[in-house]
DNA sequence: AAAAATTACGTGACAAGTCATATAATTTCT
DNA sequence: AGAAATTATATGACTTGTCACGTAATTTTT
């Protein structure tokens, strides 16, 4: 019998209308089809990559910081602000200087280029989010970000632990 | 003047607790835990890639289907597909067939040994969603995929169109 | 004060995604 | 039927993200 026939059309259908409901499941798609919009709007307002527009965005709101400090803001790996960094101090975007405190940390500093690479780039993103908040309310934001609360506290928990819960189920 | 004493650190604070209400921000984070969590889980369920624990799911579920519908029950690009499935084969998970019906179709199998890999991972990950389910109602699950459905549609709306509604402000 | 632990950062290696482009097969249009 | 458009897959190039490990600086312990 020739694989074709195997193919079960129905099932199919129901595996991925089943899949619709699995946060696991559906979270990467998600989450990069807004970092796709994401790089296409910055790339309509004036080429930053994502890295970069968060960087000049966070330090043109809250002023010089640490590397850790970004990082922390953007939730993500140091690993990735150090590798960005040099690159955008060489496009001039930014200002680099150990501390005088703690010569471990390296405080980061937008510049006037920086600044200008960031309000061409702002407009287009403030319009995003202007967009988003069209289609959601303040409040369902407040509840979808809160589902992400507590979807990243359940994601907190030692794998063992859940794996150990067998008798709760 | 130093670069240390031009941290301010209450606005630094301030700039964390905002972004935690952008849903654009938090994406990245929340998703790339979850697929860290999904690693290790699968680490210890036999050492399966995500890539390839989804392709086994998905056949031992629907049974046998194109690379076109796995990528589309798993919302990826299907050159994710097209490049771990020879290696899939390879290591005796499924089989690959050409279609009678449509040659430029592949079509997807598991093999015993596919589902015997599957079977060791499967009970990790059905504890996985049990612990999710212990803390998300059914009702919460709906209402949290509802906002990721609104969202994708969001997603959806072409660039331009997002740009030119700045009237609607 | 010396030793041990922690923290900040840099860097190599890798996974999971995307897109663009190429090719072959199928379908649609004229 | 032939030409044109579409579809399925493969593949190269790239981004975002992780982790692990190394080094230097700081903090904590003894």
């Amino acid at each position: 019998m020739s694989l074709d026939s195997k193919i079960d059309r129905d099932r199919i259908q129901r595996r991925q209308n089943r899949e619709d409901l699995n946060v696991f499941s559906r979270l990467p798609a998600v989450y990069s089809t807004s970092r796709k919009q994401g790089q296409q709007l910055l790339q309509i307002g004036g080429g930053l990559s994502i890295v970069e527009w968060r960087t000049l965005w966070d330090l043109h709101e809250a002023g010089p910081m640490t590397i850790r400090d970004l990082s922390t803001i953007q939730r993500t790996d140091h690993s990735l602000l150090s590798r960005a960094l040099p690159d955008m101090k060489r496009k001039g975007y930014v200002r680099m200087e150990r501390s005088e405190e703690d010569g471990r940390q390296t405080i980061v500093e937008l510049t006037d280029e920086g600044r200008s690479a960031y309000e061409t780039a702002a407009p287009i993103m403030a319009r995003r989010r202007a967009a988003l908040r069209e289609r959601f309310s303040d409040e369902e934001i407040r509840t979808f970000t809160g589902f992400l609360d507590r979807f990243e506290e359940f994601l907190q928990i030692p794998v063992d632990q859940i794996l150990n819960q067998e008798t709760a189920e």
